[in-house]
DNA sequence: CCGATATTGATAATCATTATCATTTATATG
DNA sequence: CATATAAATGATAATGATTATCAATATCGG
């Protein structure tokens, strides 16, 4: 997996620094989790303490550019990130409504849909779908 | 119209001033649009001159707490807000990728999958649905 | 009309994020 | 290994969307 990151980067001139490396290995170790900047830049600091959180937003959002993070938007207008994994191809996710946990499903049943949104002249890229309501535990 | 938002209005009570009333002509002059609250605040400046920028957040909020706006997320992490209109009970955003225009459609083609998300015990409120490309005139 | 209190507008404050700039550093090349 | 180039860094100022504060005003029921 870092071996095509690693390719990534160097297919767009863009540099390793340990700051990068740092904060792609907190990625990975949370593969699956919606992190916040702040939340990744709290993780990135117990093993680089000198990092800088002004890195860190401009890292996520260099490596949401080259496809190896994938950035989303909730509630609370606030920006999130989970790594990239090309064998969930797509998911959507569950947002708890009582304590916000954010559970994911796979599911690819929307194929239909744009296809028939396609027929009205749209080209779709790509969609996303967030479900409301409660997590087991809440419920 | 009015009459049911009065009565939501009431119902909580809620004072019906010359600015809230004001912001809800703004949004119902506006069906199906997704208005920032900069772009009402212009808009409701045109009625009410002495209109501050407080007041069309906070009212803004409030209407969409007792159910008479929709309030939404979108990329730029702003929020804007569109008039709810029971009629279209459920409805999924298209955002142009070029020129961010946001189109509706309709369908109702979720219920399957949110039945399957409910047999692993969560308990469904609510959903959205975005898709992203190209409108018919940007592609 | 009066009183209680919700609501307003101006503006300060907050927060997430981005811009700026001097300094540091990764990487390619000889 | 040394060097040059320019990408990247960190601290912090700046930005923009939104919310808090507070004195003044307005709504609405009695």
């Amino acid at each position: 997996m870092k071996k095509i990151i690693d390719a990534k980067l160097k297919e767009k001139d863009y540099r390793l620094t340990d700051q990068r490396r740092t904060i792609l290995d907190v990625m990975l170790k949370n593969p699956g989790k919606h992190l916040s900047a702040e939340e990744v830049f709290e993780k990135a600091r117990k093993k680089s303490p000198g990092i800088g959180i002004a890195t860190v937003y401009r890292t996520l959002e260099k490596f949401t550019e080259i496809g190896v993070l994938y950035k989303s938007v909730f509630e609370s207008g606030k920006f999130r990130y989970e790594i990239y994994n090309s064998e969930i191809h797509h998911h959507h996710h569950i947002i708890c409504l009582n304590c916000g946990k954010i559970t994911e499903v796979q599911d690819d049943l929307l194929n239909d849909l744009e296809r028939r949104i396609e027929m009205q002249g749209f080209k779709i890229i790509d969609h996303e779908l967030k479900f409301y309501g409660y997590c087991p535990n809440c419920k």
